[in-house]
RNA sequence: GGGCUCGUAGUGAAGAGGCAUAUCACGCCUCCCUGUCACGGAGGAGAUCGCCGGUUCGAAUCCGGUCGGGCCCGCCA
């Protein structure tokens, strides 16, 4: 029967365990050798007397799947204090072509060698380093679903094949769908809405596909949505104070359980509060422009180089690295978003760490303003995108509001990375599809 | 789509007209090594310097083109 590294402790010093997992290190010294055997929960080091035993390893690379019987040792020595002896390998999946890139040593992320970083993805993700990006991603999902199921929401899964642009105007994928033109899903944005009108509260984890031709450091066409969508609200406060609710709690319970991976990963200090500190666009623009001498008071939405500096300053100002950029321009707005009565929207945008992780709006949930504000952005009311969309809103749908919120961003920026890609497994941009 | 940049062994870097038979580190191969943990030591293999053309007595190095990356803007998550 197979024991697990995280397991070994319970057997010290009784009958002999068998591991198994992938030769992760071979150091040779001669009389003595020791191995390091991955499996799913850690490495265990394993000392090697036998010759013989030490000889099957020959040619032998990283990668190289076995099967380790040995006596469980309590050894101070060792790191983590166990160690296996008297070891017998069975070499289960021999490998003799040596891997590409190294995985015992952390892997080049400097911008230029990002290409090669990720040509090697499928043998680089097993690098220990690589893995904990991807165990903080896998916990960050993990503890959103805790928080929004503790908040009576039920998690959907919409169509990533549509019959029309989710936003109109946004650059999508269009396909052939057996002979009509289908397109990817940019966003699960109207069938969201649609299922307030049945469960109230609703949010989806998914792929969400952008065909624009960005190429930045926080821009890929295929990225990780976290969609929330909530109705019966008071105002478009009420689902701010979700989503802030909900990352406060997320970020705390991330850095306090998961705070020596993240500081293996270099991942920055937190530093928030409860509440987020909400400044207007206009503030910002205004703020912006006195302590940096460059007027953006003319320009309509935030510029990247403003993201950067309203978090590093409410940072200082407030203690809180994480804000809400507020009172988006109504010329910047969507159809469905709700406008108020001065020239803004009711929507805000969430910043953390210099970067745009969610918009927050309220939706327009009147059919005839709906109608109206579809009509003005040029879509038709009557084509089967939209047709079904509006049929719910017919048909009763409460006031209600939600976020799109980038899940890739907010792992790169949680951890510390320079570029969004490096907090995917296997990103897709402008010119990469594989692997 | 616009602008700016970078391509040197499997990986990461140095070299910026002739000192070059292209240097170093990691990895790989051979040998030595009984407490390593980025083990250490000795030796070895591995690169038509992205590609094509030009300038020059001479090009990894300068120029032009081309292919492939990266970064910024626009747009957004």
């Amino acid at each position: 029967m197979r024991t697990l590294h995280k397991e070994l402790k319970e057997h010290i010093g009784k009958e002999p365990v068998s591991i198994q997992g992938w030769l992760h290190k071979k150091r040779l010294l001669g009389g003595l050798t020791f191995i390091n055997v991955r499996d799913r929960s850690g490495v265990t080091q394993v000392v090697i007397k036998d010759k013989d035993e030490v000889e099957k390893l020959r040619g032998m690379q990283i990668g190289t799947v076995l099967e380790v019987q040995g006596n469980a040792i309590d050894e101070p020595r060792a790191p983590g204090g166990i160690e296996l002896h008297d070891a017998k390998i069975t070499v289960m999946v021999p490998v003799t072509d040596e891997p590409p890139v190294e995985i015992d040593k952390p892997l080049s992320h400097k911008p230029d060698n990002l290409d090669t970083l990720f040509d090697n993805r499928v043998i680089g993700l097993r690098n220990l380093q690589e893995t904990s990006i991807f165990k903080i991603r896998s916990e960050l999902t993990r503890s959103i679903r805790e928080f929004l199921y503790q908040h009576d929401f039920v998690e959907i899964n919409t169509p990533k094949l549509v019959a029309g642009a989710a936003e109109g105007g946004a650059e999508v994928f269009k396909l052939d769908y057996f002979g009509k033109e289908a397109t990817l899903a940019q966003s699960p944005q109207l069938y969201k809405q649609i299922m307030v009108g049945v469960f109230e509260r609703v949010f989806e984890i998914a792929p969400a596909f952008r065909a624009e031709l960005s190429a930045t450091t926080r821009h890929v066409s295929e990225v990780t949505m976290l969609d929330i969508e909530m109705g019966f609200i008071d105002d478009h406060n009420e689902v701010l104070n979700m989503v802030q609710d909900m990352v406060y709690s997320v970020l705390t319970r991330m850095y306090d359980e998961q705070g020596d991976t993240l500081k293996s990963l270099r991942a920055p200090e937190l530093v928030i509060k409860p509440e987020f500190p909400r400044y207007s666009m206009a503030e910002i623009h205004q703020l912006f422009s006195k302590e940096t001498g460059k007027d953006t008071t003319k320009e309509v939405d935030l510029t990247p180089e403003e993201e950067k500096w309203i978090c590093e300053y409410s940072k200082q100002h407030d203690g809180c690295e994480a804000v809400f950029a507020t009172g988006l321009p109504k010329s910047k707005m969507k159809f469905y978003h709700m406008a108020n009565d001065d020239d803004t929207a009711k929507s805000a945008d969430l910043l953390f760490r210099g970067v745009e992780i969610s918009t927050v709006p309220q939706r327009e949930h009147r059919y005839d303003k709906l109608v109206e504000q579809m009509k003005a952005a040029g879509i038709d009311p009557a084509h089967p995108g939209f047709s079904h969309y509006l049929l719910a809103f017919k048909h009763g749908l409460p006031k209600h509001g939600g976020c799109g919120f980038g899940i890739d961003r907010f792992a790169e920026k949680i951890i510390g990375l320079g570029n969004i890609k490096e907090a995917i497994l296997f990103p897709r941009d402008i010119n990469r599809l594989a692997p």
